[in-house]
DNA sequence: TTGCTGCCTTGATAGCCGTCAAGTGGTGCA
DNA sequence: TGCACCACTTGACGGCTATCAAGGCAGCAA
């Protein structure tokens, strides 16, 4: 946690699409007085797993990685969140310790809400349990839905796979007009991300490569057929 | 379906492990008076892929399997649901039509019940959605898991993981008091839980039966060495 | 009985991919 | 400038597993 920064509930971009949107203005007005708005660099942690949950963080902007420790010490990233994104609800919910780590992937701002105010809330406002709900819904949907890609896709359809999502969060257009991304992950990263291996992963890229779909350097991305990267996606 | 059966609410089993628990005696009653008890034999389906949710199942005996269809028609099962369980309802939560079906996979005993009931107990009682709530969030994290498990471990421990739920949810005794096991499966359908095909299964099978481990004849299971079995388990 | 059908098993083969190991390149620091 | 360190890449190898193909076996109908 590197600092703190102002911010008002009322005007983050990222109400209307998140459970918060269940909030009237006295309760919204209240979260803001009682959310602790936070800037932290890439590297920090949220919370860890094992440790107690006393609280929820929503994600202002940036990029957070939720990570999972083995019994070996291994660290495996198992998603990614971004703004909108309400984070450690889970093991709010349930009262138990955090099942995983949150891990700052990039600079972010997130918001910290306390256990107690989240609590009051619930209660005073039973459509927001029903909007964790549905945001858990679609969550459980979605892990589903890449557990099934998982066994049925090779390593290459489920990295291109990936490549396009980060693309459509984090790219855009250079100066002279070509799709380009930087990947806010390390090579590692996204090899847990589709359950593979580093080397595996550097493989598929310089196999796309060769075959001029795109060209990578480092974790810069420039996309040379995109029309052709979409067109090898895995139908869903 | 196949027939009707008279069960009532306040004495099914499995309403003290399920979200119903959170309904008091006045609104059990009405969801005992309103439900549709139904008898279906394997092979019947619940509700297709593609269809509109028009209320949810609970399953009171039985077995209902969950399947997906691909786009080339190939049937994939991606998860059972036994007594106490309520099948449909994330559909159902999210306004959209059934993203699997639910097919019967032994004779079964479920509940139906219809979408303004469901509302109805949704708006009257917070706790209700909040139970829901704490089941997906339960079924979230189970899916993380075999996420993990399937891209971790190999075919023959990810078969000896589910032989072992099975055995839990399904085995027994023989008259030699040797624990045995009747597979509501096919081999297909192992092969489809676990990520893998009925060929490699098949192998698996084999393989577990040539060390001694355990004699398989169709459908049926005699487990020989259930402690070996229990420690080749991945550890989790 | 015969034939048919579906499920399961077994064999042969190829390829993807994980693992181990060595090499490359970039960055920061002294 | 040199060195160390780290992430990444590349190569070699082997094993697991999917695929294709053939054969076995039980249930069923005629």
């Amino acid at each position: 946690m590197t600092g703190k920064f102002s911010v008002s509930c009322f005007g983050c971009q990222a109400r209307h699409t998140t459970e918060w949107c269940a909030l009237d203005d006295g309760e919204l007005k209240l979260l803001d007085q009682v959310k602790v708005p936070k800037i932290v660099e890439a590297g920090a942690a949220l919370f860890h797993q094992g440790e107690e949950s006393d609280g929820i963080y929503c994600v202002n902007s940036g990029l957070v990685g939720i990570r999972r420790l083995d019994s070996a010490g291994n660290s495996t990233l198992l998603r990614l969140a971004g703004p909108g994104e309400t984070i450690g609800y889970r093991s709010f919910l349930l009262r138990s310790t955090h099942r995983t780590t949150a891990e700052i992937m990039m600079p972010s701002t997130v918001c910290f809400i306390r256990r107690p105010t989240v609590r009051n809330l619930l209660e005073q406002n039973p459509n927001l349990g029903l909007q964790f709900l549905h945001h858990n819904v679609r969550d459980a949907a979605e892990f589903e839905e890449r557990h099934f890609e998982t066994v049925s896709f090779t390593v290459r359809s489920r990295f291109l796979n990936l490549l396009m999502v980060l693309y459509e969060r984090f790219g855009g257009l250079n100066e002279d007009g070509e799709p380009v991304l930087e990947l806010p992950l390390s090579r590692q990263d996204i090899a847990a991300l589709i359950g593979s291996t580093p080397e595996t992963v550097s493989r598929s890229i310089s196999k796309v490569q060769d075959e001029g779909l795109a060209s990578f350097k480092g974790r810069k991305v420039l996309l040379r057929d995109i029309d052709e990267l979409m067109r090898q996606l895995p139908a869903s």
